[in-house]
DNA sequence: CGGAAGATGTTCACTTTTGCTCAGAATTGG
DNA sequence: CCAATTCTGAGCAAAAGTGAACATCTTCCG
């Protein structure tokens, strides 16, 4: 899975925060510690945010208080955009997992960059599809695979595999609890695969956190 | 749910199709009767196509044979738009569902025309919002709610509700085949539940195909 | 150090869903 | 119009997933 601000750099080959630094008034550096909220549901959706630095839980609970993980975003990501397609409130909350420095861009002035800056549109589409990309294939991984299989795809992927052959460690601390919610299942359910996971030899719990082997991908792949 | 022409629109002001046509060389006009084929999974991805006419279908296929329908397109959506990303094949398959007129723009000169045109890139960007909004909302669908449930809102997105308050007729023609691949159940769950709504007067089948009461909304509200 | 709060491992009775199969209805194309 | 498909409604055993409970483990702090 490329990330988004990697396709951008690939494919357009500048760096993004050299053209938010651009936007001039209507954005400034925002800092979060860990696990403060950034926005809550419900809240007004008037300003988009840009990752500078750390990590971003985006998630979204149900009328019945049932709680669903959309997505871990990192440097180089968007997030809140939902206001510039003309949502008034915020589908959804967002959180620091990590600390965080983020640039905080005001609606009104996003939508001037974009329509003003050829590259930072460039950039911004660039993201979008990326995203677009990323969103079709949780909907396609949730149609057809089974929890266990949406398991170990979530593992790989924060794994980042794909960047060496090595195995790599995980985010250091991610809860079952969060898994469940991100793959929709149960947190027992999660503790059970993990396990089986464990005892295949597909993952183990080194001092440094959790450790995904690429054998895992064999759980992804098989039928 | 708002379709991307109708936000662009709302948003900016203008019509798509005019934006389009100044396009020139590297776009064409083509025609595609019903049920024909548009492109393939595995095809090469150097294309993008934008609506004028019809409804199309994207479906994926999965090692197993398994087959999803990501979504259902109608007049002023774009799809395709894979490659502009960086991905060098179709991930999945495009089919019209009804006599379509599309336009298809090379990959290059679209690319060009994002990054020349401010209006067209506008327009493209705000397409790109509501298509990760409406990817979003699939996927917090599965992950919070029951196949019943995920049936009903499909239903009640086919029909159109929100424009009028009128029960309005579902397209003309869709299998419960093609529900259950779009919900991600078997078609006999769909056979079941659709005798269930009936029952309970939350659909009905005119002659003028299915309609859908707007009743239908407690099954996807009620806890 | 010693709680308190948060994670995790496990179990278990229930529900839901799957994966068939089969037979009748509705469509479609000669 | 008939024959061949393609849908549809049903039923059922096996599999997967749920929700809640409870007993450890860990971590974090005062």
């Amino acid at each position: 899975m490329a990330s988004p601000s990697n396709s951008a750099k690939k494919q357009f080959n500048f760096d993004p925060r050299k053209f938010l630094a651009t936007i001039g008034e209507g954005r400034k550096v925002v800092a979060f510690p860990k696990k403060q909220t950034i926005f809550t549901q419900g809240d007004a959706a008037d300003s988009v945010f840009y990752i500078q630095q750390g990590k971003v839980r985006l998630s979204v609970v149900s009328k019945i208080g049932k709680e669903a993980t959309l997505g871990i975003l990192s440097e180089g990501e968007f997030f809140g955009e939902g206001g510039l397609a003309g949502q008034r409130l915020r589908m959804g909350s967002a959180a620091a997992m990590t600390d965080c420095e983020l640039l905080q861009i005001d609606k009104k002035a996003m939508m001037l960059a974009l329509h003003r800056e050829h590259t930072f549109s460039d950039l911004f589409v660039a993201y979008l599809l990326a995203r677009n990309i990323r969103y079709e294939e949780d909907l396609v991984d949730q149609l057809f695979n089974s929890s266990e299989k949406r398991l170990a795809r979530i593992l790989l992927l924060l794994a980042h595999f794909g960047k060496e052959g090595v195995p790599e460690t995980v985010i250091p601390k991610i809860s079952q609890e969060t898994l469940a919610e991100m793959i929709g299942t149960t947190r027992s359910r999660v503790s059970f695969f993990m396990n089986r996971f464990r005892k295949l030899g597909f993952v183990n719990y080194g001092e440094s956190g959790l450790q995904v082997h690429s054998s895992l991908l064999n759980i992804v792949l098989h039928d």
